[in-house]
Order: C-alpha cells, then sequence, then structure tokens
RNA sequence: GCUCCCUUCGUCUAGCGGUAAGGACACUGGCCUCUCACGCCGGUAACAGGGGUUCGAUCCCCCUAGGGAGCGCCA
C-alpha cells in the first residue's frame, strides 16, 4: 500500500501553528514512506473562506518548504461528485430527507439538555414522511446504524470505541443541497486514495460516524491519526491574541523556517535525547506512531534557542541575505556600510533572531543617534577621556586598518596609562557602538571604518567633555 | 449535562514492573573573557490524589480531581 497523507485546511484564516505541525507531520509521514502528500482546501463555507487566505496558507507551506505532490484541490469544484454520493446514499436507503424545522430542533435539544442527556437528533423523519408542503425545504441526514459500535485503532491514541447509540444521524445536505464536511472529507479522501488521515484531535468525535458512512459506501477506512493540540504559552488553547499567530509572522519576527520546524516536530514526538533534526533526520526518525498523547504547551523561550542555534549553524552567506532584508525593513541601505557577509559572520552568535541581528548591527551602517543610556553613564565618564584621546591619536595614526593592528594599538595605549585592556575598550565600544556590548572591539572597529570610527570617539569626546563641565559647575 | 480524550521538573520530553526517575529550554553558581554572546563545568526542580494487582509500581486495573474536545443546515 501506497502512502498517501493530506492536510486539508479551511481557508478562513492564516496557516497557523497548529495547523503548521499537522501539516508537519503528514508531510513527514508521507515522505519518510515514499508516498505523496496532497493538499485540499476545505472551502465549502462560501462565507468565511477568502482567496487571500488560501494564499496565505500557501505562502506558508512554501516558506516552510512542506511541499505537495498534488493539489491544491478545492472542494467548491467537486460539487458534482458530492451530490453524486449523496444521491448513491439516498438510492441505497442509507440517507433520507428530513423536513424538520429548525425551531423544532432546537426544542428538542433544548428538552433534552434538560433531561440531562446528549442533544441529538431523534430520528423523526428516519421512516419517511410525508412533505409538509410540495415544495417544503428539507435536509437530508445520513441514517447511522442504531446497534453496535465503532472501533477504530488510531495510530496516536490507540484503540479508540464509541457506541453507535451515541451518535445521531447528522445532516449531509443542506437545505440549499450544498454538502456538509463530513459527507465532503470523506468522499474526498476517498477519492484522493488517502490511506493515512493524520489531523488534530479536535477530529475524534467526528470519526466514529465518518467510518460509518465510508462503511455505507463500501469503501475503504484510512488509517486514523489525531494529533494532540497545542496550547498557548499560559496553557489555555491558541487564540488570536495569544500565539496563535501566522507561521507568516514568524518569518517576519526574523525565525528560520529550519528553526520553526525543528520546534514544531519536538512538540508531541522525540528521538532519544536529541533535539536538533535536519529535515533529512526528521524524515528518517519520525514516526507519526510516537507521538503524544497530551497536549503540548508552546514555549517561545525553546524556539527563540533553536532559532539561535540555527543562525549560528547557518552559513553567513545565507545569513547575510537574510539580514540585508531586515536592515532593510529598519530604513538602512545594506550597501552603506560593511561587507554582510563579514557583519553576519560576526554577529551570528549573538542574536535570537535575525530582527535582533538587524538591530544590534545597526551602528555599523549609520552613525546612532545618541548613546545608550546607561553605557553612556557607566563608560563616558571623566576617567574616560585620556584613554579616549590617546586611542585617537593611535588609531589615527594607523596605517592599515586592520584587526590586528587595532588590537596591538589599544593594547599599547592600555600599557601606555598602566590601565586594563577592559578600561580602554569599553569606552571605545560605547563611542563606536553606541552601547555596551558589540562584537570583539578589534573587528567592530574594523567594520564600522576607520573615519566613522574617529569621527564617533570625536562625538565620545565631546559628551565626556560636557558631562565632566556640567558636573564641575554643579 | 452527556460522550470521547488527556495528566512525569515552570515548559518540551525519556521511561515501556526493579532507575540515585535521564535529556533539553528557562532559571542559577562557576570557568573562559575587551563587552555581549558563544562554549565548557556544576546546581535547583517532576511521577495529580486515592485504592487495588504484584515480592516490587512512573509503568497494569479501578475511582476521584483537574484539563481538553465534541454534541451546528462550521470545518
Amino acid at each position: 500500500m501506497t502512502v498517501r497523507t493530506r492536510f486539508a485546511p479551511s481557508p478562513t484564516g492564516y496557516l497557523h501553528i497548529g495547523g503548521a505541525r499537522t501539516a508537519l507531520f503528514s508531510w513527514l509521514y508521507a515522505r519518510k514512506h515514499g508516498g505523496q502528500f496532497v493538499l485540499r482546501i476545505e472551502d465549502t463555507d462560501l462565507e468565511r473562506s477568502s482567496e487571500a487566505s488560501v494564499n496565505a496558507i500557501l505562502e506558508g507551506m512554501t516558506w516552510l518548504g512542506l511541499d505537495y505532490d498534488e493539489g491544491p484541490f478545492y472542494q467548491t469544484s467537486r460539487f458534482e461528485r458530492y451530490a453524486e454520493v449523496i444521491q448513491q446514499l439516498m438510492d441505497s436507503g442509507h440517507a433520507y430527507k428530513c423536513y424538520c424545522s429548525k425551531e423544532r430542533l432546537e426544542k428538542l435539544r433544548e428538552k433534552q439538555m434538560a433531561n440531562r442527556e446528549k442533544p441529538r437528533y431523534d430520528g423523526h423523519c428516519s421512516a419517511g414522511v410525508e412533505p409538509p408542503s410540495p415544495d417544503a425545504p428539507f435536509v437530508i441526514r445520513f441514517r447511522n446504524p442504531k446497534e453496535g459500535h465503532v472501533e477504530f485503532d488510531d495510530l496516536v491514541r490507540g484503540r479508540i470505541s464509541i457506541s453507535n447509540d451515541e451518535l445521531d444521524d447528522l445532516i449531509i445536505a443542506r437545505s440549499d443541497g450544498s454538502p456538509t464536511y463530513n459527507l465532503t472529507v470523506v468522499v474526498d479522501d476517498s477519492d484522493m486514495r488517502i490511506s493515512h488521515v493524520i489531523r488534530g484531535d479536535d477530529h475524534i468525535n467526528n470519526t466514529p460516524r465518518q467510518i460509518n458512512m465510508i462503511r455505507a459506501m463500501g469503501l475503504q477506512v484510512p488509517v486514523y491519526a489525531h494529533t494532540p493540540m497545542i496550547l498557548g504559552e499560559d496553557g489555555k488553547r491558541l487564540s488570536k491574541r495569544h500565539g496563535a499567530v501566522s507561521v507568516i509572522q514568524y518569518r517576519e519576527d526574523g525565525y528560520l523556517p529550519e528553526a520553526l520546524l525543528n520546534y514544531l516536530v519536538r512538540l508531541g514526538w522525540s528521538h532519544e535525547d536529541q533535539e536538533i533534526f535536519s529535515i533529512d533526520e526528521m524524515i528518517e526518525l519520525f514516526d507519526i506512531s510516537d507521538v503524544n498523547r497530551a497536549a503540548s504547551v508552546f514555549n517561545t523561550e525553546k524556539l527563540l534557542w533553536l532559532n539561535q542555534h540555527y543562525i549560528k549553524a547557518t552559513d553567513p552567506k545565507h545569513i547575510a541575505r537574510h539580514l540585508s532584508h531586515h536592515l532593510g525593513l529598519r530604513g538602512i541601505d545594506p550597501t552603506s556600510g560593511p561587507d554582510l557577509h563579514a557583519v553576519a559572520t560576526v554577529q551570528h552568535e549573538r542574536a535570537k533572531t535575525l530582527v535582533e541581528m538587524a538591530e544590534i548591527s545597526e551602528f555599523f551602517y549609520r552613525d546612532f543617534d545618541e548613546f545608550d543610556h546607561k553605557s553612556a553613564k557607566k563608560h563616558l565618564k571623566a576617567a574616560a577621556q585620556e584613554p579616549l584621546e590617546k586611542v585617537r591619536e593611535a588609531l589615527a595614526a594607523l596605517e592599515a586598518w586592520e584587526p590586528e593592528p587595532i588590537y596591538a594599538a589599544l593594547t599599547a595605549v592600555a600599557e601606555a596609562l598602566d590601565l586594563k585592556i577592559g578600561k580602554v575598550a569599553q569606552p571605545l565600544r560605547v563611542a563606536v557602538a553606541g552601547r555596551a556590548a558589540s562584537p570583539g572591539i578589534d573587528v567592530t572597529l574594523q567594520l564600522v571604518g576607520k573615519e566613522a570610527c574617529l569621527r564617533r570617539i570625536d562625538r565620545a569626546l565631546d559628551y565626556i567633555r560636557q558631562r565632566v563641565a556640567q558636573s564641575e559647575s554643579a
């Protein structure tokens, strides 16, 4: 049997974290078994579906690298097929017309709730009834078996069993003739020869009735795997308000797709003590039956750690391209300063996201507006004046603007003044970078460039003199 | 309310009848060091509770509690 999995989002919003993981699991399973992964857009809800959402989902999949072998298929283009199946079910007696009014159903539900019963359709029209009027509206219901129970072996949950008397006769066609979800999934999964249905566990309760329909149609029941949901940082369900951000938002926030994928695959799944997985390793090692049953909480801290790991591990040339983009977003022309590859090389161990990397690299490309307040307070004080003046002198005299001579010049100044190198380097760092943290002082100066360095040192000296003058007059 | 599902450090997880309950993130002590990071060494921290079964339960069974999902002419 060739493995065929699918991802079937409804285009009513973005591709969010939960959907992305379900897609990843399905994709991995197909890739692992040399099968196919198909994408299907479940857009039968005309009210809520939008093309913008379809595009957002496709964009998210592309960014993550979850390529599909077939599709995207749109359910809206398959209405004829659904109508055909519904007719077959009618012909074989597995479905019937129901003329019950919404009012009647509403009352029924209230009564059942009051009686502490599970609300369900009572089969009023099951035996066949006369239409209240010749042109009375009706829905079509699936005739669920009354006896026995449905069992299936879920690849992550194990055996799940539910009694048929818990199930009622669900609507498969609305009064306007359009098919409902439970019918369309079943028909599509069958037509698309899906062998393994991997989806969120919010579908567990639908599965038994879907199995009953599949059997009524005389079709093959696929293997199911219901993956647990992902909770927000607060342990509550993900919502628009916290965490359920679109996958694309992570790209904007400076995450690498490899990091997000790695994070997602470890949510509910593990392989020994391994934390880092390349795509190839995931494909080789992942197995849907090793997935946990319990929901898991999304933890940005760990994602950040992984992201930093991938930033460190990725070729700086590649990082440079991303950095260019994020610098651009900050209004910086990346060609106006040092080579991006060099900057990425010295910064890639210092940033958890590409956005952060752009932020801490800004000073390479333009003079900062003002010194970081705390850093200036600590380092740009009277005691730093002489060292900075001497450093300026030494640097101005340098012929070769390279890390080694620069560092030699600094140590010479420090020695001459009988200071530790830090007493010289820190004020200089604040002068040139605007803050007390930066890559090594030598490469920092080199990349900023001689002219800019001298200019900024002068500015820092002005700042110190002004500060000294103020404290004297006070 | 009813049905189904879930429950190991704060978080992600390992465990599959006998372990000092392992790893990772975070937190934290130290080393390295021109800063920040990186890296390295160390630490704190968990089997929801109660009954069984068993020589022995994190692991098997039952109950309780807590959490989640479903119960639509949404998907």
